[in-house]
DNA sequence: GCCGAAGCTGAGCGGCCGCTTAGAGTGCCT
DNA sequence: AGGCACTCTAAGCGGCCGCTCAGCTTCGGC
């Protein structure tokens, strides 16, 4: 397969660049705490407990814990638009680039699922500032997916006539994958993106 | 238009089942708090208030919080249930049937989004009993689309490789929609239920 | 007029919350 | 060796949480 996802190329482990080893413990706590129970039913206790520190080692590498989730919701739409973006800009017309796209979008919202979980719908439990940049990189998100397939349109390889309300569907569509993939379920992720991307290709009429 | 949900007879408002008033004050109250905060992040103090009576007046018409969720759940499913099924029973063809749940389904999750909010996101709140219990409504739910696709592929009207997926990836973004949408947006539920609709016969590649 | 049932409030209980502080342990620089 | 910066813990503070309870009001039945 050869897909946006794996020619990135540097791309390892998902919080690599959070420093030091106890600050990414806990991130990583964090966000399987955050996945499970929400970040509102999620005490900072918890956190600290499943990263083997007492509660006060998380104020020494966090602010409060809603930096936490600040730090989490932002590492993770900075890796989610340049999934898109890579699928958007490689070689290719519309058609495969939308279909690179989706699938692997949907990849990484069901392989990453705590993580997408906590990018995609603990978006209010942020404050105001954080929350106005979050929503910026969601408009980049929708802007790639919107671009390929209003190009596909021009070019005729596409038959939509609501470009802006197909996006939104098409977005939406891989979002909601985070909401009800399991892992334990009968689907790999790389069926879903397979079927997914097969799926918004009937939905954009492509040729 | 005619479509299930103007077609199913009595309805009228959408808690009227719910008595004494005072009861279905605090209900609607709940609603609209847990869909603007989440469920973790409601309290007591501020359904009481919404609904104009003092936090212990909660506790005369429900046991628990958790029993108000629990309420506005089950009554949400048996709702959603009840228009897809209108749907699926009507006369006419897969793609007719397919088209009428799929745009009563979307309307009802954009119309009534609060309410939508709370059924779909919430659930993992409920303690096991209770969630079972809505767990069961849901397989219901899948059933009535994976039915009308089912019945459309053999009658050689859709062509689907994978019912279960397609049908999996139709009810999410109908659901999904009561994440998104907004309604200071330029899009109204009809528009969106119309729209969705033609994604989806695309999707299941209508003849 | 009296009574019991039902609906509601003000006050507050025990407990857990996010977060802070004082101080101990550890390793690097000189 | 001494000093300092960094990391972490034990203890706990003030506050809000879900929920309870004693008592007040209202109202229909007789």
């Amino acid at each position: 397969m050869s897909t946006a996802e794996e020619t990135t190329g540097g791309e390892v482990e998902p919080w690599e660049e959070v420093t030091p080893e106890a600050a990414r413990r806990l991130l990583v706590a964090a966000v399987e705490a955050f996945a499970e129970r929400g970040y509102h039913a999620t005490t900072t206790r918890d956190i600290a407990g499943r990263a083997g520190m007492s509660p006060a080692a998380l104020y020494i590498h966090y602010k409060t814990k809603e930096e936490l989730l600040h730090r989490i919701s932002r590492i993770g739409h900075d890796r989610a638009l340049d999934i898109l973006r890579t699928a958007a800009r490689r070689e290719g017309g519309a058609p495969e680039r939308l279909a690179d796209a989706v699938s692997s979008f949907v990849r990484w919202h069901a392989g990453r699922r705590t993580t997408a979980r906590v990018v995609q719908y603990e978006l209010d439990a942020l404050g105001p500032d954080a929350r106005a940049e979050i929503l910026d990189l969601r408009r980049q998100v929708d802007g790639e997916v919107r671009g390929i397939i209003q190009e596909g349109v021009e070019s005729g390889e596409f038959d939509v006539l609501d470009v802006h309300g197909t996006t939104l569907a098409v977005l939406s569509l891989c979002i909601d994958v985070a909401r009800w993939f399991n892992v334990d379920g009968p689907r790999t992720p790389e069926e879903v993106g397979a079927l997914y991307a097969d799926l918004v290709l009937r939905m954009v009429g492509a040729k």
